[in-house]
DNA sequence: AAGCCGGGGAC
DNA sequence: GTCCCAGGCTT
């Protein structure tokens, strides 16, 4: 790319953002957030202990935990990490486990297909590589479950490779750091940011880097009222020189969540007190997954949704959610409301005693199964299944 | 390029 | 209530 003639005392073409920091800023940045990162790191289960920041760590641990880490929060992982690491201690050990157990460990922490391609990750990594996690980036790309975060986390982490890395937290400091006013979210946005992030990775303790990175985000550099002051890097911040900390990087458009509501049917026999679960399919959300059988009580809409109480629309299932309320079969023991990102649940419980009538709720499509509330802990249920199942025991 | 996939922490 | 998090896969 050549060099804009009438700006020669730019380092930049004039027709793109600045988006390499200069080397004096780059050095500077490795050598503060490398000090400020040793001294107020957290102590994290999958990070070498305090005081011992170069010491090697286990690879696996750190593969475990990034699957986990993908999109959700240090504090919501610590005591998933802890039981999936005492139940699978190794590779080997996670390879030949079953992936309902597998899927059972992670049951609350979401995004589950996370936990089928860890599973599936391990098992290719037994299979193709002898047991033992690739340490380049290339050879992780093409692992189940790993794309380029992951790829350079385990790279630099696990084993001290020079990678770059770009998660949220990178890409919040780095646009700020850079100034660079574009969406982090798209394309064009995280090419240059992947530019900045290769350019800034240092040869000697990437890891170290790449986590004080991802420590400053999660702590000071946060997307809303960053603690500028406390920054080890303000003074190389083009962000802060420029004023601009609270607008960028811009935040993304918001959307509309659709609110669906469903009536959950726990359906008993009273005989062996045992309660009827169903397997989700194997795609989609909550795959595999098993939960007391739900359907859906009216087509997906977007309304708003602000009313405390439960209120649900006129029921257009088989059974009528009049009759479900009055009926000797079927009794309102119910009802609240579970939030996803992108959707709103309203559910509606209802008891039911097994029957011809409850039979009719089930899809011969699922397998089922009659279990005590009690054995259905040997089962991965989803969030709202578990809060059913709360409700029930409580009764 | 856009949609899908959970749950919760922090405010 | 809001935003968004140590993202990757599918279409």
């Amino acid at each position: 790319m050549p060099r804009s003639a009438s700006h020669p005392a730019r380092d930049q073409p004039a027709d793109e953002p600045a988006t390499k920091p200069t080397e004096a800023h780059v050095r500077e940045i490795r050598t503060q957030l490398d000090r400020w990162y040793r001294a107020h790191r957290r102590d994290l289960p999958w990070r070498p202990p305090p005081g011992q920041d170069d010491a090697p760590v286990d690879p696996y641990h750190v593969l475990v935990s990034e699957f986990m880490l993908q999109q959700t929060q240090v504090s919501t992982v610590i005591s998933y990490f802890h039981r999936f690491i005492h139940s699978f201690p190794d590779i080997r050990s996670l390879a030949k486990a079953d992936e309902q157990e597998v899927l059972r460990h992670w049951q609350g922490l979401g995004y589950y297909r996370r936990a089928r391609m860890l599973h599936a990750c391990a098992r290719e990594i037994v299979k193709q590589h002898e047991s033992v996690i690739p340490s380049d980036v290339d050879t992780l790309l093409a692992l189940p479950g790993i794309g380029r975060y992951t790829a350079g986390a385990i790279a630099s982490l696990g084993f001290g490779r020079r990678a770059p890395i770009v998660d949220g937290n990178v890409a919040r400091i780095l646009s700020r750091i850079q100034c660079l006013d574009v969406d982090p979210q798209s394309p064009a946005g995280l090419r240059a940011i992947w530019a900045v992030a290769s350019e800034i990775v240092p040869e000697k303790s990437p890891g170290v880097f790449n986590s004080a990175m991802m420590e400053l985000g999660a702590t000071l550099c946060t997307p809303k009222s960053p603690r500028c002051a406390d920054c080890p890097v303000s003074h190389q911040c083009r962000a802060r020189e420029m004023n601009r900390v609270d607008s960028i990087p811009r935040p993304r458009a918001k959307r509309v969540v659709p609110v669906v509501e469903r009536i959950i049917y726990c359906i008993h026999d009273a005989r062996s007190d045992h309660w009827c679960l169903e397997q989700r399919p194997p795609t989609g959300r909550w795959a595999g997954m098993w939960q007391f059988p739900s359907r859906e009580l009216i087509a997906s809409h977007t309304q708003n949704h602000t009313h405390k109480t439960i209120q649900f629309s006129q029921a257009n299932d088989p059974l009528d959610a009049k009759h479900a309320r009055n009926s000797r079969v079927f009794k309102l023991i119910g009802g609240f409301d579970h939030a996803l990102t992108h959707r709103l649940y309203r559910f509606m419980v209802v008891r039911a005693l097994r029957g011809r009538a409850s039979q009719a709720i089930l899809d011969p499509d699922r397998p089922t199964k009659w279990l005590s509330l009690d054995d259905s802990r040997s089962l991965p249920l989803p969030r709202p299944h578990l809060r059913v199942r709360e409700m029930l025991l409580a009764r």
